[in-house]
DNA sequence: TATGAATGAGAATTCATTCAT
DNA sequence: CATGAATGAATTCTCATTCAT
């Protein structure tokens, strides 16, 4: 057959990256097999070459349209106040909601960069930088007007990530912990860990009690 | 040839294991062939199997060693006393030292585990989970006599474990920070992170202040 | 766009043989694809089934129409003298001219047999041997006559045949070499070869003469 | 079965070698798949791996193979002798003989060149071309003397090659023609298209009379 | 203890071909 | 007349693994 009824490229090519992710995030991108992809998403493993052009180019692509999302998104969320506690809350909470939501993705864009040839390598850790560079900017604001104590801008920015992203590590939609509670937590230990001085709001000092009750 | 003057099995699989961290550290597990291995250590893949019962096999026995390593050393490290703070303190360094010093298994242990076929994979998540509730036990205890302030044991220790694995992602032993420095740092952001009272030994607060100079 | 305006089926089939031819002599039957070869043209590869019933009924075609024309052109160029002589040279020069100016068929005629299904393979070997007919007539009727001397007419044929044939192997139209000379050189050769008792037009002689001045 | 009983590593490659050689001449390298090969030397398709580093680097193989066969070969049996007629007659003799004992070996020669990548290509080409130097040196080395008299020497040894190695493409062992004969007629061919002022030694002379007869 | 020859299964990728539109 | 989506079969090549020696 040439041509299922009312087959359609675009939707085609999402259901690839759709399946791609999930499998590369179950499997790891060198253990998921193409053929695995194709079955998923009920195609020939040939037609995945109408949309990428090889098992490599398929993570570049994942993985710049991922960074280019996040990097999107926070570039209109992002709060217009100049306040860095502010921005720094803006920040987490945006950080654990996407990295939640999108947690494949984010899964996968930070295990399988050394999949990635030189060069694409080069071009997705570039993006991942943009965004790093978010935080550390936010971090150095706030150490210049006092409002966060760390020794070191770019090292906390690191730290910061590494323990935020973790989230997606363990987090599980149906657990314990709803969404809310989660960005409260990580909000509470973030501002701690950067020394901010106000730990928490109203909000969270409550919910914490809540929790400790 | 059968067998090369000197040639001793117990240096044949050391090596064997020190190229495949190596390897799986640089490529990924699944990435690495064993042809590669073989090649590293100069001996052919089919002698790899005198060894390890399989490359899965081998990489359980990779991970196993050195998670039972982790918990051998902090057995004899840790310090005898019970003061939470202290011991808190020490775990921050220990782990530090030891994820910088072997940084590759590390890497390894913390990407690998999904190439782990089901049984391997829960015997080591179960090491792991004895080296994740050293870290739970004393930020409990913590929290019990005041010493921290956390929501949540439990995801304060994965908070403090992701933000101090991290390290070994951008730590680089010839770049601008030594580690005396990296475990000052990290001390300070951990314990404000725990809402430690004391956030800092006056050492710290000079080598801070030293840097913010 | 099902028509783009003025596309017209007759010219999209010579532009296909046209492409076709080139990128067979280049890279071989069985190396050229539809893909590449639809990409030249311009269109997409579904199309070339509307002019062809298949990759192998292509190249059938492009041989049969090429040896047609050969076969119809020396038809119309041959000279009506009975002269062996004069038609040996005649035929030189009409077989270099055509192989120098349709080189690229010819080199696909001569390579791409073996790729032919057996039923093509006679149709066009037959086609073929028509042409080798012609010089091995005019060599038995210069044996008769006794211009020509030589062992066997038609290994004769053969050996000549292969040596004109051959000049679309090196021969460049930019080079050193004209075509006018091409042919006197050649002419001179076969005409020794074959034995011929007037080796060279006082023509060639002098144009040899300069040559080896 | 790892290892058949008694498989001889130098005997396995002699036997890709044949085979390769056998299935190219018939269809042609494009054509022929590794699978037919190793089916036909009995044999798993990815064993050829363990003799040859690609498809591409078996045929650079078997034409350097050959080529140097050829050059071999013609530096032991080459006459002693300085006359140039002696020397084209034991070139041809040693030029048909070998190329009709290793008639699938020069077939592939003459086709596949353009299967090569851009360096084999160019290794290939340089030993051929050292082939047809010893040609082109004899015909310089008559034409000074006065044996021979042709427009172009380098032009000429084009001609004759060509003549001499389309012998290959139709030459049927056990046809109507020996070997002998096969020579004697192409010797005087070749003699009479070089200007070669003896044509014929009285043996020659005498087999073309009984053909003749 | 180790080699080296070979397997067999499966990988990514390519390609001629089909056909609804 | 032509496209563009897709197929399905085949291709080269790789790799973990086996085992006689």
């Amino acid at each position: 057959m040439a041509r299922r009824l009312g087959s359609d490229g675009a939707k085609t090519e999402e259901a690839i990256r759709v399946a791609a992710i999930d499998l590369i995030a179950q499997r790891g991108f060198e253990a998921m097999t193409l053929r695995e992809l194709a079955e998923r998403v009920g195609i020939q493993p040939g037609t995945i070459y109408r949309y990428f052009p090889s098992k490599g180019g398929m993570l570049v692509a994942l993985l710049v349209e991922h960074l280019n999302f996040l990097l999107d998104r926070w570039e209109q969320e992002q709060p217009d106040a100049a306040d860095p506690l502010l921005r720094l809350r803006a920040f987490i909470d945006f950080h654990i909601r996407s990295h939640t939501l999108r947690r494949r993705e984010v899964f996968v864009a930070n295990m399988e960069l050394r999949s990635l040839a030189p060069a694409d390598y080069r071009r997705v850790v570039a993006l991942r930088r943009r965004y790093e560079d978010i935080l550390t900017g936010i971090l150095e604001d706030g150490m210049r007007t006092g409002a966060f104590h760390v020794p070191d801008a770019r090292i906390a920015t690191f730290a910061v990530l590494a323990m935020l992203t973790g989230v997606g590590t363990w987090f599980n939609e149906s657990g314990r912990l709803g969404k809310r509670e989660l960005v409260d937590i990580y909000t509470q230990m973030v501002l701690q860990c950067v020394g901010a001085r106000i730990a928490a709001t109203p909000a969270q000092r409550k919910a914490a009690d809540r929790r400790s009750a």
